[in-house]
DNA sequence: TGCTAAATTTCGCCG
DNA sequence: CGGCGAAGTTTAGCA
């Protein structure tokens, strides 16, 4: 990601036309080339963008844009639909670079999250004798959603989905592989927790060693009585 | 405007319970408190945010947060329908600050600065005679859709509204008191020209001795004749 | 992959 | 200021 701070004005032709007068912005350049342009105030919209898969081409300004105080030509054009956005630099405050890497990504929920606090605080659901070690357990490609151990005191892998689909096993076989491979682990069974499991994702999961368990979230939460928050 | 990349995790709860796992991201600091998580791809939706008005508390973490990496916990919580959202900083690789100031707005348009280009090329549609001399003339207190001159060589201020409003009329008075106080420009006359004009807008116009000026989107279209674009 | 409907929607217009 | 509807909508779920 690049972050610059600059004096700008910008034009976008698309969908619609659109102009912003010259004014000193934050100019986000995100790493698929994509452009956001936010002010310091509204709301979470930029007020002008550049939505993937696009390109970022700079270009040098002709005379009469030198004339007007451009320094920077900025050219952003999507791959499909012709649109384009040209940022007209006139002088940049702040430009910075930074690695931030895959987002694991928002665990969105009006139950998974709670989902989640609620199991690990009931984990005896997945069987007798079942501890929790921690939720949001973290390994090298990502957390796993909570780690336990059995009744006879090896380590389970829980990988809690609102609806079990076939991707959440895949998510779940990878985490087993990787901490299968580690001694202090392993041996890792996987435990594949929903409020709803496709047909497809139960003959995948068995297939593969995989124990599925059905979660009821209303029963789950009149247990825990509604009291308790995430804070 | 802050702008901080930081390795952190975030909980929100409000309308629904959301969490991220622990990651690179950018934090979004706007000046209204406002607060905008972003990852390096998506689209311009940040992965999180809390929309204004709400106030950001910094808070020190507890020694069990300690104990798991935090160094920083920001409470971000909105004023009247009590959401929040806590970001639990891990690390900080980058931190700024930077005045923007107010942004003069997104000129937004299916038409209004499509209008704008039209009128400037056909001008004469103002009257024998006129000419142009610039879009968006710039003056202490904002551009001016467009400035010409009349047949007579005497300064024209256009204000240009898809519909027309009684704000548009009070903006463009603004401008032709200012400008009628600069010798070089002086007399300024004022036309308000608009696809659509409200009947109190028109009124209030003539009151002031600015003239009125119906514009025809899809008749400029058809003579500019669609080839040509904003670049 | 294409559609259908919700969104922590946001945004603008109209009363 | 509240309601209604569109958005360069975006996003998620489902066939």
């Amino acid at each position: 990601m690049r972050l610059v701070i600059a004096n700008c004005s910008i034009d976008y032709a698309g969908r619609l036309s659109a102009h912003l007068p010259l004014a000193r912005r934050l100019l986000m350049v995100k790493n698929d080339g994509s452009l956001l342009v936010h002010s310091d105030g509204g709301s979470y919209k930029p007020l002008n963008w550049m939505s993937p898969p696009c390109t970022l081409a700079v270009a040098e300004p002709d005379e009469r844009q030198r004339e007007a105080g451009v320094v920077e030509l900025w050219k952003v054009t999507h791959q499909k639909t012709a649109d384009m956005l040209i940022v007209s630099i006139h002088d940049i405050e702040h430009d910075s670079r930074h690695e931030l890497g895959v987002d694991p990504g928002l665990q969105k929920d009006g139950v998974e999250a709670h989902l989640q606090k609620l199991l690990a605080e009931q984990i005896e659901r997945l069987g007798e004798g079942y501890s929790l070690v921690r939720r949001e357990y973290m390994t090298a490609i990502g957390p796993v959603d909570i780690l336990a151990r059995d009744g006879s005191g090896a380590s389970v892998a829980v990988e809690l989905k609102r609806r079990g689909d076939i991707d959440g096993v895949e998510q779940l076989t990878r985490y087993l592989e990787l901490m299968n491979r580690d001694p202090l682990l392993a041996p890792v069974t996987g435990v594949f927790a929903a409020q709803e499991i496709k047909p497809q994702a139960r003959t995948l999961a068995e297939d593969r060693g995989i124990r599925c368990v059905l979660l009821d979230y209303d029963e789950m939460r009149g247990i825990d009585d509604g009291h308790s928050r995430l804070f």
